[in-house]
DNA sequence: CTTGGGTCCTGTGCGC
DNA sequence: TGCGCACAGGACCCAA
């Protein structure tokens, strides 16, 4: 009789963007949507911010309807009126044990849940008896739980950029979002009010599909130049969502639990790796901008 | 208004 | 082998 295992390590790169996110949403919506939540416990005050005043007892009782996205926030709808924004900040993971699972594969679960874990901060109990955990040993996550009335005029959404794989993100929104700005076209993209969810490695990547260097101002890129980087921001990040699904299966599968996709990149934490661009001869190279690592081809991003 | 730098937090991995 | 420290990241906050 095996003990049920927890999700093991994960690679320092499997950092939650907007794929990540989507992701975890995806694997999530069949646990939560339609349950109620039977019991919240808060197993500190606050993650990034302190919890909303009564949040546990708010979201007692209530019937989760869509889970949604917006960026990098997860959107839980209430029948209480009330929407659950959760933000994975850079560690956080949100694991599922006991309900379904455990009933699809007993002999993986001796025990209906597993023992608590350290920095388990969040634990949320559904009315099927399955559980949704919130781990984040680095608390740069973030919860808060609002007026689904006002949901689009909360401060963490309200000034956000366009989803880049809706219908609002194109190229002539994302070059007017760019114009005049003397940033570097990596510091720009990384802005969540020119366009919402990239982080650090995607905003990378886009760069190299894009073929356009991080150091290029933001304000140098025209209308050639937006319809790639558009191309390219749209690309990658349906790539990754992609590969996320099939890795979500076998979490699923091995562990009931969800986990983050393992990616290859082109060019992210590849310095001095050949640029794997064909008929390319350059070389990743390393540099910090804004106190952050960009890694790109010099010899075929301009 | 725009832009850049500091800060939070802890596990990992490197160098000595 | 063991210890110590730099690093990683998102988003807010503040200063110029």
């Amino acid at each position: 009789m095996r003990r049920a295992r927890r999700t093991p390590p994960q690679p320092l790169n499997a950092m939650p963007e907007l794929p990540e996110v989507e992701t975890v949403r995806r694997g999530l919506a069949p646990v939560m949507e339609g349950r109620r939540i039977a019991r919240v416990e808060l197993r500190r005050d606050g993650l990034r911010w302190p919890f909303p005043p009564g949040m546990a007892g708010r979201l007692a009782g209530a019937r989760v309807g869509a889970l949604g996205r917006r960026s990098k926030y997860l959107l839980a709808g209430l029948d209480t009126g009330e929407t659950l924004i959760v933000h994975l900040g850079m560690s956080g993971r949100l694991l599922v044990s006991g309900g379904g699972a455990a009933r699809a594969n007993p002999a993986r679960f001796h025990h209906a849940h597993p023992a608590a874990e350290p920095h388990d901060h969040v634990v949320i109990d559904l009315d099927d008896g399955s559980r949704v955990t919130f781990n984040d040993p680095r608390r740069f996550g973030a919860m808060d739980l609002v007026a689904t009335a006002a949901l689009a005029a909360h401060p963490l959404l309200a000034r956000l950029g366009p989803e880049p794989l809706g219908n609002r993100f194109s190229p002539e929104t994302l070059r007017a979002r760019l114009a005049g700005r003397r940033t570097p076209l990596k510091a720009a993209l990384l802005d969540q009010r020119v366009v919402a969810g990239l982080g650090n490695i995607y905003v990378c990547e886009a760069l190299w599909r894009a073929g356009l260097s991080p150091r290029r101002l933001a304000r140098s890129v025209g209308p050639a130049r937006a319809i790639r980087l558009h191309d390219a921001i749209r690309a990658v990040l349906a790539d990754a969502i992609a590969a996320g699904g099939a890795s979500l299966r076998d979490y699923r599968q091995a562990d009931g639990e969800l986990g983050y996709f393992q990616h290859r990149f082109a060019v992210y934490d590849r310095a001095g790796a050949p640029c794997p661009r064909p008929e390319c001869t350059g070389t990743v190279h390393r540099i910090v901008q804004a106190g952050r690592s960009s890694f790109h081809c010099p010899s075929c991003q301009r």
